[in-house]
RNA sequence: GCUGAAGUGGUGGAAUGGCAGACACCGGGGACUUAAAAUCCCCUGCUUUCACCGGCGUGCGGGUUCGAGUCCCGCCUUCAGCACCA
């Protein structure tokens, strides 16, 4: 067999692109015959720098997966589309004068074209655009549904503001206390807002992780940032009159209660201003708690602070006895009630608080010290100095205590969340215009269904306002507009939607991307869903995704889609680091370029490596030699035709190292444990080498293994050695469990856990045949010369250790 | 502070409680070549030794076990997420 040609990446990786173009073979089939595998990559932001070497990985790692399983026999639906809307594209068009929509397509042209250059097996025809309006006609649409159920509605409250961006950002988008994106100072303004009411979905958000297959971070991440907890709210009688309210999760803890704290918002202390007489200092500290930001806030939670709030006390309704009442920035008015009932003695914060201002600590649960530390196990205390509850367990005392408090009607159980309603809100030109009309007559009125899209109008302008209006506030001939339901004068609403609108349903688009009539069909829907597969970052577990459960569970709830949860499997990559182990940034100099990787050794290498370089979940530098290294392989792999025996079939003396690969690379897939997968094709690659020569069945499967990692060099392989079919038509191999079985397997004999030597014995050695063996074990009759052995265990297979 | 993950050669990293360092990168040697590159073959944890043979080795200190990178207890360090959520 002679030598074919030299391997030209640039030329068969286009010849095959061309050729998967032309025929849609890897398209998702329209027919609902086979079962059905939706895969599923995080579509990108087409930004003006282009793709990023970490996109390739997730694409890659998906990619695998996909193209495994349509070997399989599955019918598979592996989009791709665009998350378009955002602000580096309108920071972009302000500064350089462009509309959006034109600085967009060009990006959105330029992120295909590099992503068709790595041989993706995307399926081109279902693509989908954030801010195409015959997208974001859905996109309103979902809104306007919630609107309808009570979910959607416009609320004055402080949220969080963006200085730079000049945006307001929901809890998810302030990091640290600075903008997540900008990395601009955060600070509260009170503005109106469209908010979407996801709290009344934070049971349903949590129960719904017990029906998916996330992995655990995932999973913990979700719920601790929705953030439940358990407790009681509870009365305390205020010596004005009056009820105060506060939340606790642990009631139990009642009669050490010495003081109340609340917070500096609480509408109490303006309602009783003139029975403080200290009220001057009172509001002198509101006015500073006002003018921190939230990052001020945090930075200084060391160190308590507070006033109390002298002429009001309030009564201990167990004990009867007067408490004060203060004021403190460390209770939120947002969270429970906005005050709490302190318990110095078992809590860190109200410790704090009371040794700083000399306030009562009352031991109630026993088990520690708490003059010197709050004692807050819940595992172990028993109750003290509690009256009814003494000598209790907490978890006792817990139950005890709410049930008390429920019959002489002081309080009642209560489960609070730490997760916000989400700011839906932007003061951007560039996002889904909110499809509502404000009606001085109507309040606010949706528009109806048979105007959307609303589309963008085109403005000169795209800054926001200094005073944080939208661009779009200057448009009037598009904000002034009839009112749909009374006919008179109106105002469009000018804020658009965050990037995360877009987001949270394009994965059913791509189900239906050109229905003009429904989201997507139902019977569509029902084949599709849900998704089997979503790979994506770890940055989008209390964003993104989170966002995307809760309209899919809505659009569940009001019978548009048939599943309660979008994403059966969740996984996430590891980020590629810059070769200095740094986060690659234009700044630091450490970037790589895909396009320059894929012109220096080929789209196949590129993808190879950024499967090979380290466990898939985790963080790694990019190492270039590491990358033609990988070349090098392939240029070894391309070396095999030339190395073809007449021979057919798998020869005796490949068979068991050719199954061998076949288990752990079908094993290590499903796995993501790419590195090991290719680990062992190279070994493969050597043993072939050592042999010398291969014939075309064993080259072929080594070719379809490798073929979901490196699909142009194997495609074009497979076709110049008259292999057989295309690969992406031939069925996955099997592993021929037969060939895995060996005579004899060589072990390890241990003296006292320390390897002396190494002997062949027969694979099917019991353990209860085992001494009687290795009695007669030359080797091992050597190694015990003069030695009585106290004890042996033989591990089939593996190793005999032998005890003296 | 809380939660989670991780610490293994010069480097990236492998190892259902069973031969630590698979597979690569870097480095070294050899073959081929007028030469270089490429390619092919060999070596490559540290350490003693001419060599054989040894000794030591998975962040640190203990423990369980015939046997621990892996399990348990106590620390240290790094990274990520959360951060006054009562």
């Amino acid at each position: 067999m002679g030598y074919f040609k030299e391997y030209d990446p640039a030329a068969i990786e286009k010849k095959w692109q061309k050729h998967w173009e032309e025929t849609g073979t890897l398209n998702a089939e329209s027919s609902h015959d086979k079962p059905k595998f939706y895969p599923l990559i995080e579509f990108p932001y087409p930004s003006g720098q282009g793709l990023h070497v970490g996109h390739p990985r997730s694409n890659t790692a998906m990619d695998i997966i996909a193209r495994k399983r349509r070997m399989e026999g599955y019918n598979v639906l592996f989009p791709i589309g665009w998350d378009a809307f955002g602000l580096p594209t309108e920071n972009f068009a302000i500064k350089n004068g462009i509309h959006p929509a034109v600085v967009t397509k060009k990006n959105v042209d330029h992120f295909r074209e590099q992503l068709k250059r790595l041989g993706f097996s995307f399926d081109y025809s279902r693509e989908v655009n954030t801010t195409d309006p015959a997208y974001y006609k859905w996109t309103q649409w979902i809104f306007l549904k919630l609107w309808e159920k009570g979910l959607a509605y416009k609320s004055e409250m402080p949220i969080n503001w963006c200085t730079s961006c000049k945006v307001g950002l929901a809890n998810e988008e302030v990091v640290g206390g600075v903008c997540e994106r900008c990395g601009g100072e955060v600070i509260r303004k009170v503005k109106s807002q469209w908010m979407l009411k996801i709290t009344s979905y934070a049971q349903k958000l949590i129960d719904g992780l017990e029906d998916v297959n996330f992995i655990e971070k995932v999973s913990t991440q979700q719920r601790n940032w929705i953030g439940r907890s358990e407790g009681a709210e509870v009365d305390f009688a205020l010596t004005t009159g009056d009820k105060l309210r506060v939340y606790t999760t642990r009631p139990d803890t009642l009669f050490g209660a010495t003081y109340m704290v609340i917070s500096p918002e609480h509408p109490l202390v303006e309602k009783h201003r003139a029975l403080l007489t200290n009220y001057e200092e009172v509001a002198a500290y509101k006015e500073a708690a006002a003018r921190k930001s939230d990052f001020e806030r945090t930075e200084l939670n060391k160190d308590k602070t507070g006033v109390e709030l002298k002429g009001i006390r309030a009564v201990n309704p167990l004990t009867g006895t007067e408490i004060p009442v203060w004021i403190s920035d460390y209770v939120l008015m947002g969270y429970g009630t906005g005050a709490i009932m302190a318990v110095p003695a078992h809590d860190d914060r109200d410790w704090a608080f009371a040794k700083k201002f000399g306030l009562p600590i009352i031991e109630v649960v026993a088990g520690g010290d708490v003059q010197n530390a709050a004692f807050t196990d819940i595992q172990t205390g028993t109750l003290v100095n509690s009256g009814f509850l003494n000598g209790l367990s907490v978890k006792d005392a817990k139950k005890a205590i709410i049930d008390y408090l429920e019959e002489k009607g002081l309080g009642e159980r209560k489960v609070n969340f730490k997760l916000r309603d989400w700011v839906f809100s932007r003061q951007r030109y560039w996002g889904e215009p909110i499809p509502m009309v404000s009606c001085p007559c109507c309040g606010w009125v949706p528009l109806p269904y048979d105007q959307l899209p609303l589309k963008l109008p085109e403005v000169e302008k795209y800054e926001p306002t200094d005073d944080g209006e939208s661009p779009l506030a200057a448009m009037t001939d598009w904000v002034n507009t009839a009112c749909p339901k009374c006919g008179g004068p109106a105002r469009r609403e000018t804020d658009t939607m965050p990037q995360w609108a877009g987001s949270s349903w394009y994965f059913l688009r791509y189900i239906d991307p050109h229905n003009d009539k429904a989201l997507a069909d139902p019977e569509e829907l029902k084949y599709w869903l849900p998704v089997d597969w979503y790979n994506g970052g770890m940055e989008h577990t209390t964003l993104h995704l989170l966002y995307s459960r809760f309209w899919h569970r809505f659009l569940y709830d009001i019978g548009v889609v048939p599943t309660k949860e979008p994403y059966m499997k969740r996984t996430s990559h590891g980020m590629i680091l810059g070769s200095n182990g740094e986060k690659m940034s234009k700044s630091r100099g450490n970037v790589v370029n895909p396009d320059d990787v894929v012109d220096e050794l080929g789209a196949d290498s590129f993808r190879l490596y950024e499967m090979f370089m380290g466990a898939f979940d985790q963080a790694i530098p990019w190492q270039t030699d590491g990358a033609r290294g990988c070349r090098r392989f392939l240029d070894r792999v391309w070396k095999l035709a030339s190395m073809l025996n007449d021979g057919n079939g798998i020869s005796k003396d490949l068979a068991y190292d050719i199954n061998v690969c076949v288990k752990k690379v079908s094993e290590d897939y499903e796995q993501m444990k790419y590195n090991t997968a290719i680990a062992a094709m190279m070994t493969l690659v050597n043993t072939m080498y050592q042999k010398g020569s291969v014939s075309r069945d064993e080259l072929g499967v080594l070719l379809q293994l490798l073929n979901p990692v490196a699909p142009h060099i194997t495609e074009e392989m497979n076709e110049m050695c008259h292999i057989g079919p295309e690969l992406v038509r031939k069925p996955w191999p099997q592993v021929d469990e037969k060939a895995l079985v060996k005579d004899t397997v060589e072990i390890a004999v241990q003296i006292n856990g320390k390897v002396r030597c190494r002997v062949n014995v027969p694979s099917d050695l019991t353990r209860e045949s085992a001494d009687a063996y290795f009695a007669g074990c030359e080797e091992v009759k050597r190694l015990l010369e003069g030695k009585t052995p106290k004890k042996q265990i033989y591990v089939p297979g593996r190793l005999l250790n032998i005890v003296l």
